[in-house]
DNA sequence: AATGAATGAGGTTTCATTCAT
DNA sequence: CATGAATGAAACCTCATTCAT
């Protein structure tokens, strides 16, 4: 567990750390980055992680909590409750990809408790991660579906399910090798996948979303589709 | 490159070896899978797997490949290109969902590609792996399209990247303890993610991609809804 | 010991593989040479090797013997015993020198069994190859001594060895860095060691043999010494 | 490089390992010695090696030079610079002989730069190593030559080649199999290869030379040469 | 609390030799 | 006799963690 001598560490100190640390394993993998690499670049000493730390585990799982509430904020900070369903949902995948290009390490993170060997992570990471977000979008979609924005059929959950794995997939397509080729594959993105590749693919993504949602018959679509 | 020594290996020994491998690489990681082991599992000495394979890498490699083949056998081989669209796609879904928890191991390699400092095998592996589904799912949404089974104003890419996406998270839900606890989170399902709930969570996602496609207007759903 | 297997083959193919394993072991050495090399490269199956052979220390020494040999018939084979002592020691350095440069390897692997870890081909090496060189030359000094041709004080042996030391340091130069390097500083030689430095090199050492050798007051040199 | 961890060592430690080191690589050659030999025998832990430097290539090089220098100190320590020529050469061997029989281990690493698969030393050490003595030796016949007390017409450079050629092949004949039988043989020294052995030998090479350099007509010999 | 040297288990790869075909 | 796949003992080097200063 994270030490006290950690938390009272001033907290540019603290940031610089787990900053360093979160770009190291998001780069190279749990494996691969070594302690020493990340005590050199943090500008501590090697002994002083395990003042901080219990051991690599408890700083890796730290630097996940760390980017889990720093995505967080960018993404639902400053989220209306209020708005319209669409609006809503477009904001956090308009969020969302900003916050990938500036801090693909987060994503990437997030991508590598899912693999192998990184189940004990997985373990102690998941539910929380998950659960905000799922309570969130379900929240959203009832809130749609009693003023009627929705199609009254939705399951509301398969739908949140789904919305999810949409913003997962395009914002692992930010940062991860494997995605990027995939999402080029798909939506046929010729070179360069540059910032108005990115918008481009981003508004098909949530004009997916939007056509899917959409009460049958209503005549001006929830978000805008201009592109299409 | 794969050597010659083992490509002249009997079936039943290469099979072996390749499953050995596999279902450590899947179970532990590639960096905490030792040759050692692997070796040993497989009952062939650890040299010769040097004999086999250039390197741990090009071992690794080719177990993915093995993989692949062996899910496309298994996902695409039934499929009756004649079909209604919402037939194939519930057929892919359908022949996926028993290869992957007769075969976690491919799906978790599959996941493992896409993590931090895999890239090297990203970039071997990807557009080979996504190409194939991606054309094939293009090929039946736009044969739906040409035969007005699904709505006339659907963006075929967009719309097989959805589908895809819904693809690979409800596999990766039956074999990456990260995204069962994110499934379940969602579809909240309690206790067990046994053999009922998957079938169950399968027919919601079905639903999902049915309710999409579905001309607005038609009567009939393109898939059985009935669970909802 | 070399097996009758290897002695019944076809001249062509032991000269082939005995001159493909001297370049081999000259060039990397014996233990950065492996046999599966040494039988690729000859173009024979790596376990014929060891039908030829009863294992690489045993094919090394063949190796040296055969490159002995060759060195012997290439040095002394046009020898003329009744010529004069400087013509018959220059005659030495002469055939050396190309000998060297067109067989650096058996040169090396001259140099090699002196190193450490190479003791036991000493033992068996050794001897014979120095007894050869060392009686020749005390012949030639000797004859030289009884018809005054050189310093009547002569030690003759320690002459031997000290003319021997020569050739060996001039040839090693031709062959090994270390030794070249050694050379370039003494000699003060600039630049590439090409055919003429190692020419004007040769006669240079050629005439401290000589001044050496001859007797006091004799007006004409022995060796040509138009160079210095 | 050596690391700094290396050079903060304890001067003790430092030396032990040092010595270790060279004694093992001089005995069993680069490769054969491996490096968990020379921890255990240093008292030090494998690792630590590799904190102390880069790789084994690195501490090879650093116990080369440190050889270098010992040698350095012992061979030139107490050379008088004001003293006749030939009592120059003769400290040179005289000092040789002893610290080659103190330190084997010195000798048998400067005969191992030269041999194959060692030119990665040689391009690092051999100028460092020669330029110095080659220096030292044409400076000491400059100056003999100057004061008169050598030949007129000696060529400088080729004698300091011959003279430290014959000091190298002296001192490797103490350390080295290969260099013993050779000098066994053309002095004809039977029996064991005893301190008097050596004495002996070493008196008739410095008569060598002697009887070289001296001008003509010199009737004192510069050396003492009442052994022959 | 901070430091960084010390530790040693562990992992990939090489290669001489054997042996079945 | 020729072949080349199989074997497994090493060997270099890495790195999480400890500990003395």
């Amino acid at each position: 567990m994270t030490k006290n001598t950690f938390k009272s560490l001033p907290h540019e100190k603290k940031e610089r750390l787990l900053e360093t640390a979160a770009k190291l394993f998001a780069e190279k993998g749990f494996h691969q980055t070594d302690m020493a690499q990340i005590a050199a670049k943090a500008g501590v000493a090697k002994g002083s992680l395990y003042n901080y730390f219990d051991s690599k585990d408890d700083l890796y799982l730290e630097v996940c909590r760390h980017g889990l509430e720093k995505s967080r904020r960018a993404v639902y900070g400053g989220l209306d409750p209020e708005g319209d369903v669409y609006r809503q949902i477009e904001h956090i995948f308009r969020q969302g990809a900003p916050f990938a290009l500036a801090h693909p390490e987060y994503i990437r993170l997030y991508l590598n408790v899912s693999s192998a060997g990184m189940e004990r992570f997985a373990e102690k990471l998941s539910r929380e991660v998950e659960k905000y977000t799922a309570d969130h979008l379900k929240k959203i979609l009832k809130d749609g579906l009693a003023r009627g924005q929705v199609r009254p059929d939705l399951d509301v959950n398969a739908a949140a399910f789904t919305i999810n794995g949409l913003y997962i997939l395009f914002l692992v397509s930010l940062v991860s090798r494997h995605f990027q080729v995939r999402m080029k594959e798909y939506l046929e993105i010729e070179g360069e996948f540059d910032r108005a590749a990115v918008e481009a693919a981003l508004e098909r993504i949530i004009a997916v979303i939007s056509d899917y949602l959409r009460p049958v018959g209503a005549g001006d679509p929830g978000l805008d589709r201009g592109e299409r």
